[in-house]
DNA sequence: TATAACCGACCGACCGGTCGGTATGTTATA
DNA sequence: TATAACATACCGACCGGTCGGTCGGTTATA
């Protein structure tokens, strides 16, 4: 691993435990085994490290929507599949989800328009998935809205305290995922 | 309004601005009208005001909770309900369940610690209302862990997305929230 | 006039960022 | 092919600003 690449991972990883704030850039190069100089030589601030982790999950994420709404299969289908694939990455690079799910929101002006940048385009992806089942008739109550809200609202709650708090394991979260995904589709009232 | 009272008020106000780190004891005591005399004539730390924050909010969310399962109602009246009363309180607080839902999950060991603790009270008391819906038949798919998890996380979402960045109104809201409720509790492709 | 309530100058720990230095190559020159 | 000239990668002492908390003093109240 080089230099640079060890002061990302040393970062994400004491991001993920003591939050971006909590963690000084002493921290992060000790963790690393590296000096304070190796720091400002790869990064010009310590903002500008965090913003290329989040950038780099956000576009990770996007891709991935991106690659599933191509396909052309139904709605449901799409927002399963990419939803696994999500889990997946989220899973593989835990340390860095966390920091743009909660750390960015807790942070000045600057980094908050960074999420709502990143999260609006996230939005629109998955709104573009969802619009095509209703447009089609394969979903019949509830809005696009309500229902983006809804599954992402799961998504999050499902890495927040399941992947993160509990450490649960892959598997163990995409069955998850697809249990919520199946009230989500089916009900939890109409026919078991 | 008491000195105390306004400088607890000042602080909501700010922390859900910007952030507990972010916010000096300075900057409450100035928006307060007051000085850091003020500040440590009531409070012992900073630190501590922030927890008697936190506490007094999840005591009345249990509270709420509470009043809703000794009703003797169905599991989705009791879930409907608590949730309108729930999130009428966020409305009237909402500078504080923001400090509540993010600000405490991105600081020190200690405060994520408290976040979890109540969580866990909050938790329980919601699965305590699914347990009922699934024993007496009124649920038919999914299971326990699921449905808290999806009714938790939309809430949030619906908290967070709509009340705190967009600004949504009251009744806006708990409009939304019925709808998303409808389809976990209904199902998208079973019937309008 | 005693005490509660409040003021605000000041302390000191902490941390992001700087900067002078070094060591290990790499390239140019004669 | 020896060496001067330069570049890259990294070190760590230090600086300057910030902010939680303290403390000696002042004002209001009963």
């Amino acid at each position: 691993m080089s230099t640079r690449e060890k002061i990302i991972q040393s970062a994400k990883e004491l991001f993920s435990k003591k939050g971006y704030n909590h963690t000084t850039v002493e921290d992060i190069v000790k963790h690393a085994g590296l000096s304070k100089g190796a720091f400002y030589f790869y990064f010009k601030s310590k903002d500008q490290l965090m913003e290329e982790l989040i950038n780099s999950m956000a576009e990770r994420t996007k891709e991935i929507m991106r690659r599933w709404l191509n396909k052309g299969l139904s709605a449901e289908e799409m927002i399963r599949g990419h939803i696994r694939d999500f889990l997946v990455e989220c899973y593989q690079d835990r340390h860095i989800a966390y920091v743009f799910f909660f750390e960015l929101l807790c942070n000045r002006e600057e980094f908050k328009r960074l999420h709502k940048k990143h999260m609006e385009n996230i939005l629109a992806l998955l709104t573009k998935m969802v619009e095509k089942g209703y447009k089609e008739g394969e979903f019949r109550c509830g809005s696009v809205k309500t229902l983006v809200n809804l599954i992402v609202g799961y998504m999050r709650l499902l890495y927040m305290e399941r992947l993160l708090l509990n450490n649960a394991g892959l598997e163990e979260i995409l069955q998850e995922a697809q249990e919520g995904l199946d009230v989500i589709f089916r009900g939890l009232k109409c026919g078991s």
